[in-house]
DNA sequence: ACTATAGTAATACAATCGTCTTAGTGTCAA
DNA sequence: TTGACACTAAGACGATTGTATTACTATAGT
């Protein structure tokens, strides 16, 4: 459909991108499992022929997909990092991002807890790839609180992460926007409590 | 196998209960999408082809483990009603389950709360039964809140499965033991600051 | 002894799965 | 003009999926 293609290179970084966008999407929205290579042909508009030039297994897709993630948090972490000096606030930006996705959040949980869930059964290689995403975060977080001067900050750091997954996983479960909301009023009073 | 089975009626419910047994194990630790038809078989003894005798679809397996989950933590509940009266003694007995099956969750998650996460996604009729088994539980949390006398009783049995939620996922990833008994004392002092 | 019935065993079925191959297109450097 | 190369298009591949049918065995009531 293309009419003229960039010239000198890589007119097909174009496709490779759509492929990971695609599976992004119906990964999270469907499931690993449940997503086919039909699926993300269809969705990426290529045909399903064409799929082993991209990628040579569904699993090389999954880490693709992780990796543009995991390069998405990592570029945000670092905004924030940047643009904001008070640690604590930094926190709040966290806490934000939960708010800003509340719909996707209701209809479909966390895409990573799920992608966890579904993966970190019978899969451990997969599993690795998405603790990856986990880590990111559990270290950032850690260092924010602990430079708030907080003892104990690896393990804030995990209390904070399970909370944000299960008022997840119970706003998805009930579609409850409200819950959400609430959970996440308490959760900035506790980041407010924190340095003692 | 069996030589001689019971004689007036229904050997063939012991298969049933096999199948559900074996459907509910093979659920858990692989995840619904991944446990195929032919596994189910195996595991339970019985050849593929005899499987339509009993159920008639993968969702109807699903949804007779779910009813025999339900009819579980039904008694489960019921128990502890007639056995403790106690209402914040009740709400340990809660937390003390997940102590008691602190190795499963740590490596395959909470049975309801993946359950939810794999089917909430896009099959909305198998995710109205999982709900089914939270209704239960937040039901019942609902009313002990209540007989110890807190406002807002709903939103704290919210709460409250919000965070053993949370540590479930959060054990699963990082297959922290020490972490989930962490969580776990401080959701019993949570339990008994309750009440002002 | 006969028949209805409950349950077993084996397999057929179309569809779809993830994977892989092959033929062909268009573009650019030499 | 040619050949190399990046990419596209189509479909074959065997395996496995969930579903369904059929023939068989054993038993129990009459």
């Amino acid at each position: 459909m293309a009419k003229h293609s960039r010239s000198t290179l890589g007119q097909g970084e174009a496709v490779r991108q759509s492929i990971v966008e695609a599976a992004n999407r119906l990964f999270y929205h469907g499931g690993y499992n449940a997503t086919s290579f039909t699926d993300i042909a269809e969705a990426a508009g290529i045909p399903r022929g064409n799929f082993y030039y991209y990628y040579k297994s569904k699993d090389d897709i999954l880490a693709a997909v992780i990796d543009t993630r995991i390069v998405k948090i990592r570029t945000m972490l670092a905004e924030w990092d940047t643009g904001e000096p008070d640690p604590r606030q930094r926190l709040k930006y966290f806490a934000q991002i939960i708010r800003r996705s509340e719909k996707e959040i209701i209809r479909y949980g966390c895409p990573m807890g799920s992608l966890n869930s579904e993966l970190g059964k019978a899969q451990p290689a997969l599993k690795a790839q998405v603790k990856k995403m986990f880590d990111l975060f559990i270290d950032w977080l850690t260092r924010q609180i602990t430079m708030i001067g907080c003892a104990q900050a690896p393990h804030l750091a995990l209390e904070m992460m399970g909370r944000t997954q299960g008022m997840a996983v119970m706003a998805h479960i009930y579609g409850d926007r409200h819950y959400l909301r609430a959970q996440l009023a308490e959760l900035d009073v506790w980041i407010e409590s924190l340095s003692n």
